[in-house]
DNA sequence: TTAATAGTGTCTATGAGACAGTATCAA
DNA sequence: TTGATACTGTCTCATAGACACTATTAA
């Protein structure tokens, strides 16, 4: 690391730096995300308003935007070790009245059991919202209803060809657990043996026993053989629509 | 856009804020990826290596990420209306010299033939670069190895299951050519028949009359109906591998 | 006629979708 | 025995892949 004022070239003019995540769950078998309230102080732009977790990049602590990612996750959540990706990167003139603003959005899958929401922060409240109407109706803050939509049409989509939904539950899991998650997300039925035919045919997961007292009768139990990274199928779910 | 200063809540230490390109085109059947030479000014790092064409988002004269990425990409390429769509973002402590930075990477298809390579910029060279071993074998300026590598998988991943290699051929276009762009970018070779009927079975070609002299005998050649967006395939190229 | 490229027909195997059926548990 | 859920078998149909075939041009 060098001292700037070493350098003859001037550094230009930087936009404010943030990094927000998109944290979905299911809780009662229906899609959620979690939103954090703005605080009210003086200042604050959009106070009181829903927004997503998130805030300005520390330079000083963060060393990379995944770092900071992962910080503001567990903060919010006490998740480590969520599924993890970036969804993309807004910036303009305009989305931030404090000046010219970008953000850097991950989007996050953990299993619903696993939450302890956690206020505190800076933020006055936090809770898990309904992707279908109540987050729209709501008026969220900045741009954080477009980018919900960005990252809603990311997950339904790649739920369509990968593993994604089995970062959604807890393990172990049954094969009708996990099917109920891509049925959360998808919003409709898949059926039974050809997703089991699917899933078992893509050798990412590992039985470890059958679990018991989740059902009238007991079924096996299942883990993923790598929870670092998601499969990708060959094919999309339902060619014929 | 209002002053900072009338705020009382203090704007944290931001990072530099650059834009990349990863603009990929085919010249003679072979992917190419354009790089620029790091100018030799006292200050810069990396002098006179090779790195993605960008810089520094200009606050005063973008209005946005993307009017950033179009602006360099016009000023190297002269093209206007590629296809264009966001890679991701890197930003951490060092991967520039000047402190903590992040990059906001675009990538970029455009045909060949409609490239007029423009220097000067700050750039003291632009070229194109195969992409195999080349690119790899010189040592590239900041992360943009890395870059570039992300942007080839993406590419190649994308290939398997989408329209993008059409925006790779200048229009009109035969079937032959946008199957000789697929073959560019995957590195195999794919079966003509089956080839006809996916292309065409997905309807986003639109045929404006034969095109001849290309070969011993005219084909039909095609546009693309919109040409503002890629389109996905039910399946990806070759299942069976 | 020949060479070269454009385009089509046909066979086969795969595998998804649908759904009926069987297995195994609790009560 | 019943009900509920886990799991399997089977039939059908669409289509990808392979490859041989025909069509249309220039020379």
């Amino acid at each position: 690391m060098s001292d700037p004022s070493a350098h003859s070239i001037p550094m230009p003019a930087r936009p404010l730096a943030n990094v927000d995540v998109v944290i979905f769950s299911v809780l009662d078998d229906a899609l959620r995300v979690l939103l954090v309230r703005r605080p009210e102080a003086i200042g604050e732009p959009y106070p009181g308003r829903w927004a997503l977790p998130g805030g300005f990049v520390d330079v000083e602590r963060d060393r990379s935007l995944l770092d900071c990612a992962l910080r503001k996750l567990s903060e919010k959540t006490g998740v480590l070790a969520p599924y993890l990706e970036q969804l993309g990167c807004w910036g303009d003139a305009t989305r931030d009245p404090r000046g010219w603003s970008t953000t850097h959005v991950y989007f996050a899958l953990i299993p619903g059991a696993e939450v302890v929401l956690q206020g505190g922060g800076g933020v006055a409240d936090v809770a898990w919202l309904g992707v279908d109407s109540s987050a729209r109706a709501r008026r969220l803050a900045f741009d954080h209803a477009e980018i919900i939509d960005a990252a809603l049409e990311r997950l339904r989509g790649k739920v369509e060809y990968t593993s994604l939904p089995a970062f959604l539950v807890p393990e172990p899991f049954t094969l009708p657990q996990l099917q109920r998650m891509y049925e959360a997300v998808l919003g409709r039925r898949v059926d039974k043996s050809g997703f089991r035919t699917r899933m078992l045919a893509q050798d990412f997961l590992e039985p470890v026993g059958p679990i018991e007292g989740a059902s009238k009768r007991p079924a096996m139990g299942f883990r993923l053989k790598d929870r670092s990274r998601a499969t990708y199928f060959p094919r999309t779910f339902s060619p014929r629509g």
